[in-house]
DNA sequence: CGATCTTTGTAAACGTTCTTTACAAACTCC
DNA sequence: GGAGTTTGTAAAGAACGTTTACAAAGATCG
């Protein structure tokens, strides 16, 4: 393989593909002529990179009825009908495996859900399985897998650090695991994380793509207070990935102890187990979020005062956000706000009345509209389109420059 | 001029000057073979590269005695005899200017102070003339003029936006405005965001130069509570420039009032001014850091009880930046710390009992070492490398990309 | 002292890539 | 059916990096 020479002048090669893959990404489906348009380079440069992205299956070309003038377009979009990645899903009691085309719209006829195994070789040998029904029968070419996943994740080693909820992958690297055992290219991410790359691509249905939303937040306020920060089109990860850990932000004084070993933490009293919680002191007995929704909206359960005493720390945890990372937009998951109509509304005006800030007027905080799922993939789709050209460290705010080339004079 | 067209192939080149630059900030002086080796390019390339670089006054030769076999090397530098670069600190009372080479290092002897002017035509005429000074008398090319100033900027359009101290920027665009005076490159940046690359480029002596510190946090606890943070080797800003507004989060309800126009700031209480106002309180008469300093160093004057009083708030800072930005290294700027010989100590004690997340493991919180004349110099150094590569958007972390081609189809 | 060796830096030929130019393909409108 | 328009590709030309070859400059050694 003639890899090592003639390296310089690909690069040109590999921007411009990965230039088009951003392109059918951002605007949907497009003609050659479209993309020529769009992007400024010359029309036989394109042609050479669309062909070699088809010979890739990552794009495919369809028919699609015309109305201009002139010679009909062959319209191409990202690979779905020649091509396929898988998400996995990893989390505390059940996790799935699902496909999706490269343009990352999920085929929820191949869901499959299982219950997270006790132990690390149970899960990969369920994944290895799933993964087989997904891709023996059909002649679709599978690209890649992308993981979602809870806890702490060292990126530059793609191993699970710390995860509280699903500790059987701490220290394993399910990425490279499976890479090895279904010998295709896997990816690992964050879960908080995923949620972001989501949003990024797939979030905003259709006006809104071109606009290019490369500075927001994704607040998970499920189980814990997790939190995934979009600044500059990349992904916050700080020196070791654990950029973002709002929720141990010390919030009570000698307040209830936290998984994390400390006391009082933000997430103990600013996210949907918090609720739970403090209703399951009140009632004397453990409940869920989901009961308690189902018992709320049956009439049979008020949660209100609940609610006021999270949503001063929640709106906290947002004037925070907003005066440190300056997002324009803040998306928010929770359960919570299933509860009642008017308390989204109602903790964006508690936030309003104590952030006077000029970056709080910058920033529209919205229910966010992606899941893990879409999470794992987005992630796996980013990898495969920036593995198009070496040394651009997408996905993750760390920069390879020059250490991605090796110093010759070290091997001597 | 045939600028428009072979933009594309021109861009390998361009790419490879910026490689050869970064080699030379990141490395200190080189040959050029040393910098074949460094970027793994092939030897003529770095030759045509070098050439290029010499012509523009970015680089220059210099003899050097030799201790090696064969032939000596013909040494290359960034840039001191034959070019300059010129910052300017705007600050509340005293501003400055001074030249330095295009390797960062300052010319003490070329520094002009002056009383920052009442108004901004003022101001600019001072800078004008003081740019003369510097610029008159000698042979030597200045390529470009980097300013330092406080308060909110934006960066998209090179304005000043609010600055309580300098209120004259407000509104006002000294970048574009000098740059049509002087008929130099002139780029403006926020202090703490100066400071932020100063530190990213001159900061560390000679060993840590290569190791690439990437995430790392800069605190400013002089007159208010200052953050510029580094992140994947870019300078956090958020969507409109606002990002690290640690000094304004909610501390002490219903405490001093700010000014921003809140009450109970991180910034009322956790900064060199904060401890200022407290010793002013207790001993009756307002009183100033310097001369706080100036008296406890004489015994005159204890100021224990106060230092108590700000210590935890300013643990609560490095806490949540921590946790929020998982740095490598944090950078503190402060007068305070000149008060007692142990007071740095005794904060990251305070720090590490509160503060039980691996991130802070991670994390080493020192004192910084830059000046914002560095800053400003380190800004324009930047800028005038990274001009070097269209569509490369240096200094700042917000994605240039395909948005800055625009889209030819618009023009029909 | 001169020949050999080592390293540095550049010139010429070559291959890759993008651009320019030209042209065929395909469809609409008249 | 012809003119007009748009799409997509092929061939020639230009820019750049790489390979190969070689001159330059000093150290080492006989």
């Amino acid at each position: 393989m003639p890899a090592s020479s003639q390296t310089r002048p690909r690069l040109l090669r590999q921007m411009n593909e990965r230039s088009v893959m951003r392109v059918l990404q951002r605007h949907g489906p497009c003609s050659r002529a479209d993309i020529t348009r769009k992007l400024g380079v010359t029309a036989p440069t394109i042609s050479k990179a669309v062909s070699s992205l088809l010979q890739g299956r990552l794009l495919e070309e369809f028919d699609c009825k015309q109305d201009g003038i002139g010679r009909p377009a062959r319209q191409l979009r990202l690979a779905t009908e020649t091509a396929q990645v898988i998400g996995l899903v990893i989390d505390a009691r059940e996790s799935h495996v699902v496909s999706a085309g490269l343009d990352g719209r999920l085929d929820c006829s191949s869901l499959r859900r299982f219950d997270t195994p006790k132990t690390y070789r149970g899960l990969i040998s369920k994944v290895v399985k799933a993964y087989e029904e997904l891709t023996n029968g059909r002649s679709i070419e599978t690209l890649g897998l992308g993981i979602s996943m809870p806890g702490l994740i060292d990126y530059r080693q793609q191993k699970g650090l710390l995860s509280p909820n699903v500790p059987i992958t701490n220290g394993q690297s399910p990425a490279s695991d499976l890479t090895s055992k279904l010998g295709i290219d896997c990816v690992m991410l964050q879960e908080s994380h995923s949620l972001c790359l989501a949003q990024h691509h797939y979030g905003n249905a259709q006006g809104d793509r071109s606009q290019g939303l490369d500075n927001f937040v994704m607040l998970d306020i499920g189980a814990g207070l997790g939190m995934g920060v979009m600044s500059g089109g990349r992904v916050l990860t700080g020196h070791s990935g654990l950029a973002g850990e709002l929720g141990h932000l010390p919030r009570i004084p000698d307040g209830r102890a936290c998984g994390c070993g400390k006391r009082g933490c933000l997430e103990t009293v600013a996210c949907d187990s918090a609720l739970a919680w403090l209703v399951s002191q009140r009632i004397g007995k453990s409940i869920g979020i989901d009961e308690i929704e189902k018992q709320v909206q049956s009439g049979k359960l008020d949660v209100e005062s609940e609610i006021q005493q999270v949503l001063p720390h929640l709106s906290f945890a947002i004037s925070t956000v907003i005066s440190l990372f300056n997002p324009s937009k803040i998306f928010i998951c929770g359960r919570m706000f299933d509860l009642s109509d008017r308390l989204f509304d109602r903790l964006i005006a508690e936030t309003a009345a104590g952030t006077l800030t000029p970056a709080f007027a910058d920033c529209e905080t919205v229910r966010a509209n992606v899941s893990k799922s879409q999470g794992a993939v987005a992630g796996i789709i980013e990898y495969l389109t920036d593995s198009l050209v070496p040394g651009v460290d997408g996905l993750f705010a760390s920069r390879a420059e020059l250490s991605s080339v090796p110093d010759k004079s070290a091997r001597m």
